[in-house]
DNA sequence: GACAATTGTAACTTTGCTGTAACATCGATT
DNA sequence: AATCGATGTTACAGCAAAGTTACAATTGTC
């Protein structure tokens, strides 16, 4: 995840050039929005990280789309951050319930939003701060995205180290080409499953040096395994 | 469940044809329908495991139909792909609420159509992990697909694996081969009653070390059993 | 905008599993 | 013990799964 998506959903133009500007200036990446229909399909063709999230919409309203958004597995874990009008507490304690992680009100600054945007990534972010895997003397390192063998770095690709990360945090368990795509791939790309072959190669051929290869297993019939045993 | 079964309701004769190639070439099964009255009848006379649904229909449409099958007990857990002719937002925001779990636009590629397929059968049928079975010192461990003896790796074919794995967790009974056919090999397998003997021998050879052959056992004239005494 | 890195796919190669037939052995029945 | 059906064993051809390579397309970088 280099840069992180911000779907923002509003309606006024106005409000969605100036969060966009902020944004960008920020480094995120902006997806755009003016009600509940046009997040839905933002949602379905593409990833998103972080949804920004107008209280009152036309039509369907911000709540319905946050509780719509609770109820499935692929966007739950999506942080959102209610934008409301005005002080009401009563929206903000509906909004918390919903699902909302954080709420800032209108007018608000530039500064403030980035800052708040930035702090709520950090924490719904475990991966990021996730701890570093080590087995024998090879480590991966999810901070720094690093990988080294008895301390020196091994290079790899984006997806190699996604899939090595899996692996080592799911040890002795084989799993299937197809569940390797839905885990490390994420959970709709149209990917042939003869691909995940090849980024175990090139993830075997990383990892030869000391041998360490050996522990990337294939399970013939069944799938792929990252153990120390055999 | 050897092979997935998709019904595929479509009135446009072109994009049958088209989409029961794209299938036929990926194994799946393909049934068709014209109408949905038509699909009604194929989902009372069979099982489906995936129902791909063009929105636009003659008569009633994929959206009564999606609708009327979330009512039913019996047809709520199907998965839905709706084939929409193009983009419009109503129907596709319509449609996910009305049960479907993903939408291609036509026109799509064979390839993004059976790459969809596959992930949604994927996550509509999780795996139960199934727990490690363990006879005094040999295991079996679904999970790691692995089989030990004392802890110490032994090594066989995936045939031979699951057929131990059936056997285990099937002790002190008699299967017949045409019954391990079935259990082991899948209900709709073309193999010779013989072929059983073959991969009971190989069975017995992984087991030989410390003896654990002696478990498979020929009930003369009935079949094999698995059992620890005798 | 040129260059490098990465990604996904197809084609080809290699590996080893699978199913079958042929032959050997065993056990029961006479 | 002779016979016959059932089971054990062996060998092998065909095939499916996995390994590998090359390449075109895309993406990121300077």
């Amino acid at each position: 995840m280099s840069v992180a998506k911000i779907l923002v959903v509003e309606d006024e133009a106005a409000i969605r050039d100036m969060v966009r500007l902020a944004l960008d200036k920020a480094g995120f990446e902006t997806l755009e929005a003016e009600d509940t229909h046009q997040a839905l399909q933002v949602f379905h063709d593409s990833r998103v990280d972080l949804l920004l999230l107008d209280w009152m919409l036309p039509g369907q309203s911000g709540l319905e789309l946050a509780r719509r958004l609770q109820r499935e597995d692929r966007t739950r874990e999506i942080p959102i951050i209610m934008l409301t009008a005005r002080v009401e507490e009563n929206d903000k304690v509906l909004g918390l319930e919903a699902g909302a992680d954080d709420y800032i009100t209108k007018p608000f600054s530039p500064r403030e939003l980035v800052a708040r945007i930035k702090a709520l990534l950090r924490r719904s972010r475990p991966q990021a701060a996730e701890s570093p895997v080590q087995v024998e003397n090879l480590m991966l390192d999810p901070g720094s995205h690093r990988v080294s063998i008895n301390d020196h770095a091994v290079t790899m690709g984006p997806t190699e180290f996604r899939l090595l990360h899996f692996l080592m945090t799911h040890q002795n368990r084989v799993y299937s080409r197809g569940q390797l795509l839905d885990q490390v791939w994420g959970h709709n790309s149209f990917v042939e499953e003869r691909t995940v072959d090849v980024h175990v190669l090139r993830l075997r051929k990383a990892l030869s040096k000391d041998g360490y290869d050996r522990y990337i297993q294939t399970v013939r019939g069944a799938g792929y395994r990252f153990s120390v045993q055999e």
